[in-house]
RNA sequence: GCCGAUGUAGCUCAGCUGGCCAGAGCAGCUGAUUUGUAAUCAGCUGGUCGGCGGUUCGAAUCCGUCCAUCGGCUCCA
């Protein structure tokens, strides 16, 4: 007998090589019906693979994210087994579950697949779920497992056995279809009850864009049809928050043809949006110690082969200009810091001085390759909310502290609440690849680790993942529909000081070498501006919505007293406009309620013989009749409601 | 750049397997109405059916190619 450990921390007995399956159905034959897989002591195992020591199990359902995993990780070999069936002599390469759903990534060879043959490949995985095909693990030797896959004549599985150790080696077995897999499955596949396949797409092999593209198939699938239905209602609704809709909408950007991919405008509405978030960065800056810059959209050839990024200028960039001197070349500028260096350059520096910080909203231009664009998301042009922070090796800390306060104000300003923040430090295996002593990158990481630490953040540390110049903290945020975008980020660099050769002289009246730290809170306005709006689905906070309030006249009777309205709020520092078209109060009302104001401000005769306004507020409703200095009151206590909260 | 999808008026879309001068709603313009908390009425304007080339007696519709956009892959100093 062992002794099985439930989640309550009751322990149960039971016979060795009991089943977690048969756990279950002897807590209840309603727990074993939803059963997908069990945690065994921290691993996910099938349901049905025998325990045969004393263990901690935790039953999976559907409503844990293991349970879930392992139905769609299942779900990628029934859709594989369906198209091996379809398009007999398809070779597969990997089949992972993923954060919604699976992929299968295969070599269809001769076999030309379109959209259109989905649906065709849904029926025939319904098809093999229903008939409850039983997923088996068997291990097999490594010479075995070579020999299976040589026979079928899939070269993509030999590669990945070649890379596995004889002795670890697993299949799953399931109806007609075997496949090379550490598991773990579910029991059987009735549990699949519903299945969408989303979409193809190119996919090269082991990720190697010099290897061959793979036709990858993106599925998700339910225990239940009324889930998927589900989940299909909740893509649509988030569809409706996506950046690239409502900025057409509301006229925030655009993009023409003409002027080229990639190039987002900004219309009147969404500059004055991100104005405001320049200011209010620039104001946050200030009392930060910070000191604005403005520097060139274009630098010399000899500018970036000082910082190096000349060899990186490939025929994939944005090509240089030429002037009518021979041999002259000016570059479009990829990055500020190389301007920035040259700032720093411009006079000799003490200790005392330090640190010193040069900021810019600097406009950089990257040809990014055309499939990449997206929305205000990655674009070819954009303006980052860029300083550069030089500083001597002990105040890393310290002013890793002090951009930490200001990214996150930013969120709170902005209500960012769902971030992630990652610490990237180099790969400790392979430190040739880095340049800086290891003394400065010891000192720097642990700098990182502490100020994450200290500020209580939640973090993930990556090795392997630093820059070549240098350890950084990056902030990411999800879009609308799930996709992960960095923001913030806060990077060191001990490339840049030694290229440029910056120095400033030390208490000792030595020369050193300072630290640089490159950090921009929003990332990009761009794509800060994107995710903002997604995040807010474009009703944005009052401080930073374009128009606060819009004024509508009963009938153009009022207009001139709108007008009046209108030019108080002003002198008040709100933005209001007014609606002076010849329509009815109704109609007006609908188009700024769709129009996200906050605010609306009913005119007629009561009110302007009164000199009031009638309230009624976006998604809200009337809120009665004030008098114009009572609402600069009201919406003034709703600005500072929503920053209030920064003032500490 | 690669794989798949899409492209019809300023916007949202209809136009089936090729056949009357290409349609609707909204927006815009003109006129009437002077309006009280989610759409007033009438008339009018507006399209090289993404560009170019081809097949055909005839192309928005079929084929090729280029461009842009969308979902991914790769990339992201």
């Amino acid at each position: 007998m062992i002794n099985i450990t439930l989640p309550d921390n009751s322990v149960r007995q039971y016979p060795a090589g009991v089943t977690s399956l048969e756990i279950a159905k002897s807590i209840s034959e309603g727990l074993a019906r939803n059963v997908l897989a069990a945690k065994v002591n921290d691993e996910v195992w099938d349901a049905t693979r025998p325990i045969e020591q004393d263990a901690f199990v935790k039953l999976l359902t559907w409503n844990d994210e293991e349970g879930k995993s392992t139905l769609w990780h299942s779900s990628a070999h029934l859709m594989a087994e369906a198209i091996e069936q379809l398009y007999p002599g398809v070779k597969f390469g990997i089949g992972p579950d993923i954060e919604a759903g699976f992929y299968y990534d295969i070599d269809f060879g001769q076999h030309e697949i379109i959209e259109a043959d989905l649906s065709r490949i849904e029926a025939k995985i319904l098809e093999f779920a229903r008939e409850k095909q039983v997923y088996t693990r068997k291990s097999v030797s490594k010479k075995e497992a070579l020999d299976y896959f040589t026979a079928k004549g899939d070269e993509y599985k030999l590669e990945l056995i070649n890379d596995l150790e004889d002795g670890s080696i697993t299949f799953y077995e399931s109806g007609r279809f075997t496949d090379l897999c550490r598991g773990p499955h579910i029991p059987e596949t009735g549990f699949i009850k519903a299945v969408k396949l989303t979409s193809i797409a190119g996919a090269y092999w082991r990720g190697d864009e010099k290897r061959k593209q793979l036709t990858r198939i993106y599925g998700i699938t339910f225990p239940k049809q009324q889930e998927l239905t589900d989940y299909l209602a909740l893509l649509e609704e988030a569809k409706k928050r996506d950046h690239r809709k409502l900025g057409k909408e509301m006229e925030l950007f655009m993009f023409s043809q003409r002027v080229g991919q990639g190039l987002p405008m900004w219309l009147p509405k969404g500059t004055m949006l991100r104005e405001k978030l320049e200011h209010f960065l620039k104001k946050v800056q200030r009392t930060a110690g910070y000191q604005q810059v403005i520097t060139p959209h274009i630098g010399q050839k000899e500018l970036y082969v000082t910082s190096g990024h000349y060899d990186k200028y490939g025929k994939d960039s944005f090509q240089p200009i030429k002037t009518p001197v021979e041999g002259e070349e000016f570059f479009l500028k990829p990055m500020n810091c190389p301007h920035h260096c040259e700032i720093y350059k411009h006079k000799p520096h003490s200790y005392k001085d330090l640190p010193l910080r040069l900021a810019e909203f600097g406009t950089v231009y990257r040809y990014e390759q055309s499939g990449e664009l997206h929305g205000l998301t990655r674009v070819r042009g954009f303006t980052q909310d860029d300083a550069h922070i030089f500083c001597r090796p002990d105040q890393v800390k310290e002013e890793f502290l002090g951009v930490i306060d200001i990214v996150l104000l930013i969120f709170k300003a902005l209500d960012f609440k769902d971030y992630t923040a990652q610490v990237s430090l180099r790969d400790p295996n392979n430190r040739e690849k880095y340049i800086g002593s290891d003394e400065n990158w010891e000192k720097a990481e642990r700098a990182i680790i502490e100020a994450v630490e200290e500020k209580e953040m939640k973090h993930t540390i990556v090795t392997g993942e630093a820059a070549f110049y240098g350890p950084k903290l990056d902030f990411m945020v999800r879009d609308a529909i799930g996709r992960k975008w960095q923001l913030g980020t806060i990077q060191v660099d001990y490339n840049l000081p030694e290229r440029f050769e910056l120095e400033y002289v030390g208490s000792d009246n030595e020369r050193h070498r300072p630290v640089m730290i490159h950090r921009a809170p929003f990332g990009s306005m761009e794509r800060f501006v994107a995710v903002l709006i997604e995040h807010c689905a474009g009703n944005f906070p009052l401080w930073l919505t374009p128009n606060q309030a819009i004024i509508l006249p009963i009938s153009e009777k009022y207009v001139d007293y709108a007008q009046k309205v209108l030019n108080l709020l002003n002198n008040s520092d709100l933005r209001a406009t007014i609606d002076e078209r010849n329509e009815k109060a109704g109609r007006k009302i609908r188009d700024a309620e769709l129009s996200k104001v906050p605010y609306m401000l009913v005119v007629g005769e009561k009110e302007e013989a009164e000199g009031s306004v009638s309230v009624r507020k976006h998604g809200a409703g009337d809120l009665g009749t004030f008098s114009v200095d009572e609402f600069v009151v009201l919406i003034n206590e709703a600005i500072n409601a929503e920053l209030g909260a920064l003032a500490k």
